[in-house]
RNA sequence: GCGCCCGUAGCUCAGCUGGAUAGAGCACCCGCCUUCUAAGCGGGUGGUCGCAGGUUCAAGUCCUGCCGGGCGCGCCA
């Protein structure tokens, strides 16, 4: 379980970056120290506290809520805890002065130098600017994407793969050590079919008039390159094998030409895997890798012949009685038992699922995430008990839903359909609206909440759009660095000299509050790290953006205001580093989600 | 029938894993361009956080039960 801040030793660097974790590392010491003074019981356990930024901004800079959540297990009132932690705080020379408030909190207002300190951080910093805050390397696997070798990819699997993306970007960003992997189901019958449609395409290839595609084959047209690639390497040989030659030929030349056109449409959303994992290599020739997983559960006495209740609720006509060998999920959560080998003696989907866990397991991965879409929802629970039973429940497994996506075009529902040609790929959204819309889009919702996709709404170019509205405030603050070169070509403006600009003069109640906004980025890439939840970058940025145009717009009225003034370099330079900071946060977060920070809009 | 997810302003959604007087965008009303990009900004109207209990200093957030919507429910992948 990644700690909380409690009782981890914070570096220096950790306490430039982020002004909340250092005020808990200072508030727990505080506490220490009371104990040792004897104010506090010598054995109070001290459990999680937190230092947030509090909503009403007339409760300071940073709200601690220790003498609340220590009251009960010190048998103290919060207010004497609270009095007796403000002495012990307030002799910091940064602070500017602490409030008790409320029930017992501290209300900690800082002084100006803080926060003008904060900004010369970012600009040191650069894009390192709020890495590393929640995990110092471990290792994470995280599987998404994983579409079925046997298509195109469509609309649906686009947003599982944007998330996916945009969370490994993500922990990798916070100091975790990912892996990005992606899952083959190269095993099943469908990858037979696949073959089998291949053959059909291929004997067109070779001039037969095939006819309509017979139901159960893929009719798709995307497989006609295919059976012509095989026409051109194969001639008519093919023709003359039984199924049971050409089969496993064709199947493995469809999946290695599907792959590659699905790792094409990844690529067009900026999309790259580390790991291919085939499902079909787990039972290949030498090895059975399923084989080896069911043995570990079975010696864990987890594996047992026994019956499965018929389902309620849904009519299943084929339903049969019998007797089959089945995993004891229900030990671990599931509501259960589930089946892992067929009745035909073949394993099931999930048997494989089991033993790929496992071999995550065997190549040191104790913290795995899975993206599915809504409709593996069930799926989920017999996974978690997989892992767990397989690591004797010291690895953890998250899998992360990723809802519906609904399509509008103009503003009408759109429903896709192959029958009716209105087949919507993922290549085709990337063409019509662009990659960056796409991802920003599919990140600017929860990931299990539904999203509704409009193509006029998501290429529209206004404030509307949170895309353009977040790359909008990018390309402003680059223009105010032309605009600042030009108007004041003797001013040095490199980050070296921006670094040691007099910021005291940043006084402006918009700029200390954007100056706040950045010093919350590092704790806003922790939670939404560890909650494994992108979105929260997303929502982030749109705020900043919001800051920053407003700040922008108040130099409108009072010309004072203005980033660039003309006739005083030290303003300038003070403002301009600001503007530099918040670039960079801006620049941070949009390559988190994937995103384009443009020096211009055209 | 069972499991999981969702229910917050007229609409679409945030709400930092329990904090103080619940936020944003759209829509509606009122303002701001001879100006560092108006692709923008400021202000206003708008809420019994689905309902009812419970836990505690504190609940939109946690627990239970209902109501409404979504997804799923051997031997497919």
């Amino acid at each position: 379980m990644p700690d909380r801040g409690a009782g981890r030793g914070l570096d220096l660097q950790d306490r430039k970056m982020n002004i909340f974790a250092d005020v808990e590392a200072r508030v727990i010491a505080s506490l220490e120290a009371l104990k040792a003074d004897g104010v506090l019981p010598a054995d109070l356990v001290l459990p999680a506290i937190v230092a947030e930024a509090p909503r009403d901004a007339t409760h300071g800079d940073v709200a601690v809520n220790a003498a609340l959540v220590l009251a009960k297990a010190a048998k103290m009132k919060p207010r004497d805890i609270a009095d007796a932690l403000k002495a012990k705080l307030a002799t910091a020379p940064d602070i500017e002065k602490i409030d008790v408030a409320g029930p017992g909190f501290l209300n900690i207002t800082f002084k100006p130098q803080v926060w003008h300190g904060l900004v010369k951080t970012i600009i040191t910093e650069g894009e390192k600017f709020g890495s590393g805050s929640a995990s110092k390397g471990e290792k994470v696997n995280l599987e998404y994407v994983s579409a079925n070798p046997t298509g195109p990819m469509h609309v649906g699997h686009c947003r599982g793969a944007v998330f996916g993306d945009a969370l490994a970007n993500l922990l990798a960003f916070a100091g975790y050590d990912v892996t990005r992997e992606y899952y083959i189901n190269d095993a099943g019958g469908q990858v037979d079919v696949l073959a089998k449609s291949a053959f059909l395409r291929y004997r067109e290839a070779l001039g037969e008039d095939i006819g309509a595609i017979p139901e159960g084959l893929y009719p798709g047209d995307y497989l006609k390159p295919v059976g012509e690639a095989l026409a051109k390497d194969h001639g008519k040989k093919l023709l003359a094998m039984p199924e049971a030659e050409w089969l496993p030929l064709l199947r493995a030349f469809a999946i290695d030409r599907m792959m590659d056109m699905i790792r094409d449409d990844l690529a067009a959303l900026n999309i790259r895997h580390d790991v291919f994992f085939s499902e079909a290599s787990l039972t290949r020739a030498g090895t059975n890798k399923i084989q080896a997983a069911l043995d570990v559960l079975k010696a864990k006495g987890l594996v047992f012949e026994g019956k499965l209740e018929k389902p309620k609720g849904h009519d299943d006509g084929e339903w049969e009685d019998r007797t089959q060998v089945l995993f004891k999920s229900t030990a671990f959560g599931d509501d259960e038992d589930r089946a892992i080998q067929k009745s035909d003696g073949g394993y099931t989907y999930f048997a494989g699922d089991i033993a790929y866990h496992y071999d995550k397991l065997q190549r040191g991965f104790l913290h795995m995430i899975n993206v599915f879409g809504a409709d593996h929802i069930g799926y989920i629970s017999r996974m978690e008990a997989a892992v767990a039973a397989l690591s004797d429940r010291k690895a953890d497994l998250d899998i992360k839903v990723v809802n519906l996506v609904k399509l509008f075009k103009n503003g009408e529902p759109f429903k896709m359909s192959k029958r009716a040609g209105t087949f919507v790929t993922l290549r085709d959204v990337v063409d019509e609206v662009g990659r960056d819309p796409v991802r920003f889009m599919m990140l600017y919702r929860k990931n299990n909440e539904q999203l509704d996709f409009d193509f006029a709404k998501v290429t529209e170019q206004s404030k509307d759009n949170p895309v353009f509205y977040v790359q909008y405030a990018h390309a402003r603050s680059a223009s105010i660095f032309r605009n600042a070169a030009e108007q004041l070509p003797e001013l040095d403006l490199s980050p070296k000299a921006l670094e040691n600009a007099d910021l005291s003069v940043l006084t402006d109640a918009g700029e200390i509050d954007l100056i706040k906004r950045l010093g919350a980025f590092p704790r806003m890439v922790e939670g939404a790290a560890k909650a494994h939840e992108p979105h929260r970058v997303a929502f982030y940025l749109y705020d900043l953006a919001s800051a920053l145009h407003g700040q922008w717009s108040r130099g409108n009225d009072s010309p004072h205001l203005r980033f660039i003034q003309s006739n005083d370099g030290v303003a300038t330079s003070a403002r301009l580093a600001l503007i530099a900071a918040t670039k960079t946060v801006i620049t941070s977060g949009l390559k988190v989600l994937g995103v384009e920070a443009p020096d211009a809009m055209r």
